[in-house]
RNA sequence: CCAGGGGUACCCAAGCGGCCAAAGGGGGCAGACUGUAAAUCUGCUGGCUCACGCCUUCGGGGGUUCGAAUCCCUCCCCCUGGACCA
């Protein structure tokens, strides 16, 4: 649905912008920020670390597409220089940015695509052009730098995909810093990402009133923070590395991130262009226990990518033997069909399978051939991660 | 720059002159069992071969030896601490 003219209508914002998240900070703020009237410039960005999977294609992109639908102007930040200072893809800033500007930037435009959205509408700002001739970004690195500690700067190397305390190099310290300055020197209201990238908003936040450089500001010129808004993380495939689950909320949240779909393990994600005999084999190996609801990928996925907007449903098709087919209107239904034993796993896995084929159409045509199939196959040949 | 500890197959980790293609675990793959996956059990898991066997591996390079992952030299890299700057 295209929006030729902004219409203002505060309360559709707020539920398009605030549905299927894990988190706002905070909700008030973001009313706040919606009543006020001033055209409203939101941001997420990505690390350029390999292919694209659904988490970023279809949950990152999905809230994008929702901002747009609002009105909101999004920027889509390819952050090569993040890339390279967390040695992905091989630590050669040149080839970096070729994949930014060309697998990367492609792959999230075709993501979009996929939900319905018209790329032509999102902004993609390179990190290398952000910072090019521009000493103020700098400078708001270090003013974000005097405005927090190292301490909370080491706990916070967990955004990227770091664990707590490794060891690392001293260039990764500047790493949350620099993701802390683009949404400041981008004068950004909306700072957009995983619930994984939390620390660094919080930061953002924490900072955001003492800034004397770059301070994000209203219209009456009042310093004010940054709006975050945190979407879900996919379940990886596989089985969680400690089942059952703890029940403990903490220890849940934790083992949450050490569960999300990672790239790095082939079985546990799908990518936007996978082929669809890829997608069914997949989704068949995934771990599917029919008691479980809450740490069930496939569940999991049906819920965040099947059933994000309302009025959808899905159909599965069954022999007769098996029950025929069946079609859910919801995704509470078909959560509570399942549990009771009348889903079979296999079914949900096939029926899961042939709809994600189908959103997926247009990004696989957009890599089956031509100079995007080169770009990806290109991509496939470096090293996801290196040191230099 | 110094001291100490490390660098072994996809990962962790044993081995410390021949019996080492290299124990053990994990992971992966295949099969059995389940209308899915998981769990469990069985096999495979450097390359080429049906196989005997051959070839390439233990951070890089160079030596010693009949023979080296194992000893010596040298270089590179990582970790911990120290020194330098004061």
């Amino acid at each position: 649905m295209a929006f030729g003219v902004l219409v203002y209508r505060p309360m559709d914002w707020w539920s398009l912008i605030n549905r299927n998240l894990d988190e706002v900070l905070t909700e008030e703020d973001l009313r706040t920020l919606l009543e006020s009237g001033e055209p409203l410039r939101h941001y997420i960005g990505f690390e350029i670390s390999g292919k694209i999977h659904l988490g970023q294609g279809l949950v990152c992109m999905g809230k994008v597409k929702d901002l747009v639908d609002a009105g909101v102007q999004c920027m889509i930040f390819l952050a090569d220089w993040h890339t390279w200072v967390n040695d992905k893809l091989g630590g050669d800033r040149e080839r970096i940015r070729k994949v930014a500007l060309g697998y990367f930037k492609e792959g999230l435009a075709a993501s979009f695509r996929c939900l319905g959205g018209d790329p032509a509408k999102l902004k993609f700002v390179l990190g290398t052009d952000l910072y090019h001739h521009n000493d103020e970004y700098w400078l708001t690195v270090l003013d974000v730098a005097k405005n927090t500690s190292l301490a909370r700067i080491q706990r916070s190397i967990t955004i990227m995909g770091r664990k707590e305390g490794e060891s690392i190099d001293f260039a990764k310290l500047f790493y949350p810093a620099m993701q802390v300055a683009d949404i400041f020197i981008q004068g950004v209201q909306i700072a957009h990402a995983g619930i994984d990238q939390r620390k660094a908003h919080v930061i953002a936040r924490d900072c955001a009133l003492q800034l004397k450089h770059r301070p994000l500001t209203n219209k009456k010129g009042e310093k004010i923070k940054p709006v975050a808004i945190h979407h879900p993380l996919l379940l990886g495939l596989g089985k969680p590395p400690v089942w059952p689950v703890p029940a403990e909320k903490e220890k849940k949240q934790e083992l949450f991130a050490s569960m999300k779909m990672s790239k790095s393990i082939a079985s546990s994600a799908i990518f936007i262009h996978d082929a669809p005999d890829e997608i069914r084999a997949k989704l068949k190996k995934a771990f599917c226990p029919p008691d479980d609801a809450a740490f069930n990928p496939v569940l999991d996925w049906t819920k965040k990518l099947l059933f994000r907007d309302e009025g959808s449903s899905l159909r599965i098709e069954r022999t007769a033997q098996n029950g025929g087919t069946v079609a859910f209107a919801a995704y509470a239904e078909l959560e509570k069909s399942f549990l009771e034993g009348k889903l079979h796993p296999m079914d949900l896995k096939t029926g899961v399978a042939e709809r994600l084929i189908e959103i997926l159409a247009p990004a696989r045509e957009a890599f089956a051939s031509g100079e995007r199939a080169a770009m990806l196959a290109e991509l496939e040949t470096i090293p996801t991660e290196s040191r230099q």
